[in-house]
DNA sequence: ATTGTATGCGCAAACGTTTGCGCATATATC
DNA sequence: GATATATGCGCAAACGTTTGCGCATACAAT
């Protein structure tokens, strides 16, 4: 508010006109290379930092970037904001995060009005309801960056995404290799793509084995980790309990650990569980737990990477990251006995 | 960018100058409550949304409190930004995170200066370091709330704090009533009040029993996992151990968890184990873990309302926001074999 | 030497808003 | 009914920056 420097100072400072100081400091327009570092030295003398309101008002850049999540609860978001946010740091772009559940009883053009011109371009890390926004900054020509949200087409925009398909087909192999033939599935929320994708990759590996997929081992679940109990409880408590279970995260896989211990299972003796995002808690549960890592830290990096460059007027293609298999304490063998009580049952079981 | 509705828009439709629209927009001035009422249906007509660039550059307000943090890993992080930003939401405040690590090596100044104008005020949750941040902000005198921070003196600011010395003292006086009387303690960071005021509230209520302060049960923490599981393993394995141990925080008392399940102690029959900040994981914990509840999202809502208080120029105090003891199945009464191994160790063990 | 072209820089308008000042009208006071 | 006061509104300046345009100057080509 009081006394900062502005270009003017810089000006006098320099003996140029303020108009020089501007394409001094943001190096376009012709300048003599002498006469823009005299005006560079003035500046840091005087310890200048720009207006960022005055410069977006100009018609300039802001130089903020902003995130639009829908809520800041999970550990998830705050991972991909700390790696947007350390690579924007690096092209001195400040984050600005934006909840959407906020809005929500506002027009969502209000949204997209307010960000435009605050801000230079858009993270958008919404599981759902992403299509909403997308035309509306199209047409305010504001770039943007879809993290983690799969797309029905390719004028959508730019995503990154991780392989959720593959992710998942190599957590279910993982399961195969160890001898687990009835292997329990909890779904994630299937409005939401990368929940259809997990589950498809699971089915492909049984199929590649030759195990007929089957439904009863089937749970819908919904990412949170009460659902993974209730489903676990469900699954464990049937005639003929598969002796593994893939949740679709590692929040749900939580629950499936708490349920097992409150049925005297015993993990992984009894049972393998696999989960899916490797959160910091997976390390932590009890054994510690077998799961997919989904870098999403890198997702964020590589997000707004790809912004900054889509501001940079490059051409910007889609990513797609790896993830990667990472077994803990939670998987473990078939047992032999589990084996065998499994074969003399199966029949029966199979009417059920 | 693109074709913005502006207050001269405003302006055109209802008949009345731009500044006229300014004031019914902003209820300043004096205005015909009929004038205003045509302005304010012109503007939703329009699906006006204010620039708030323009606005801060001409002295009004920006609408966007700024939120200083040192990172956004953590989910204590993240709660207090919900709890804030919900809070300031329903003040159409719009939320912006800077994250202080990044600009380590710039100039302090730097950060403040860049806020000042962008921002109308500030929450800041820094564990340590504030006092450079503070002395720059009352020169500018931007207001701000100091969140979890102690501070030496009054006239450092506004603060919003846990009562993190009772809630200790809570927790220890619950371990005590359980029989507890050899309790182990993991300190947090001590260069941190909070660390320092959760060991005073421990040793309050030792004193209070009339048990002897015992240097041995004390392990320097360092609030990270890892090391919890270290100071448990040396704790446990020394010839007579705590019947219980009591973390600085939840992620520590899961070190904790981690060892005792190592070492085949079992919890909460052989062991009690509480932490401290009741995070998501507390609940998910096996067995789930008996803590203080830190009301962090409340601290959030709080000290937006606190800052919002300050913004409308009010006398705003501190405040303190109690914590609350959430007994879970980590802690038990203390064994009658454990009891009785202990009295006939205890002669040996004073060595020590 | 003269013209042409590239280069370097300044002037001023523009971005959308707030707000002090002044003018006009309405209301109160005698 | 004249004067004083309160109220409602418009004008214009200001906030700090960017940028199109135009003017000088330097250098190259003729």
């Amino acid at each position: 508010m009081a006394n900062d420097v502005t270009i003017r100072d810089i000006a006098r400072l320099s003996g140029v006109s303020y108009s020089t100081v501007s394409r001094a400091l943001n190096g376009v327009g012709r300048i003599k290379p002498s006469t823009r570092k005299k005006v560079m030295e003035a500046a840091s003398q005087l310890g200048y930092v720009p207006n960022r309101q005055a410069r977006s008002l100009a018609g300039g850049q802001s130089n903020v970037i902003g995130m639009l999540v829908h809520g800041l609860d999970t550990d998830y978001i705050g991972q991909i904001l700390k790696g947007a946010d350390e690579e924007l740091a690096q092209a001195s772009y400040e984050l600005m995060v934006f909840t959407t559940h906020r809005h929500k009883n506002k027009e969502l053009s209000t949204v997209t009005r307010l960000m435009s011109g605050l801000t230079d371009g858009l993270l958008i890390v919404l599981p759902e309801g992403h299509q909403h926004y997308v035309k509306n900054l199209q047409e305010k020509n504001l770039p943007y960056v879809l993290v983690d949200t799969a797309v029905h087409s390719d004028d959508e925009g730019v995503t990154v995404t991780a392989t959720n398909n593959q992710g998942a087909y190599e957590a279910t192999k993982h399961l195969l290799n160890l001898g687990h033939e009835r292997i329990g599935f909890i779904t994630g929320n299937l409005n939401l793509q990368i929940a259809v994708s997990r589950f498809e990759g699971y089915q492909r590996a049984l199929t590649e084995a030759g195990i007929p997929f089957d439904i009863a081992l089937i749970r819908e679940g919904n990412f949170l980790q009460p659902r993974g109990r209730e489903a676990a409880l469900e699954l464990l408590q049937r005639k003929h309990p598969p002796s593994a279970i893939f949740a679709s995260n590692d929040v749900m896989a939580l629950g499936v650990l708490e349920a097992a211990y409150e049925l005297g299972v015993r993990v992984p003796d009894d049972l393998s569980v696999v989960g899916f995002d490797d959160v910091a808690s997976a390390e932590y549960a009890i054994p510690k737990l077998t799961t997919v890592r989904q870098p999403i830290y890198e997702m964020g990096v590589v997000a707004a990477r790809s912004l900054l460059g889509l501001l940079r007027g490059e051409e910007v293609s889609s990513v797609q990251l790896g993830t990667q298999l990472i077994v803990r304490a939670s998987t473990a063998p078939v047992s032999v006995v589990e084996n065998t009580k499994r074969e003399a049952k199966v029949s029966r079981d199979d009417l059920n």
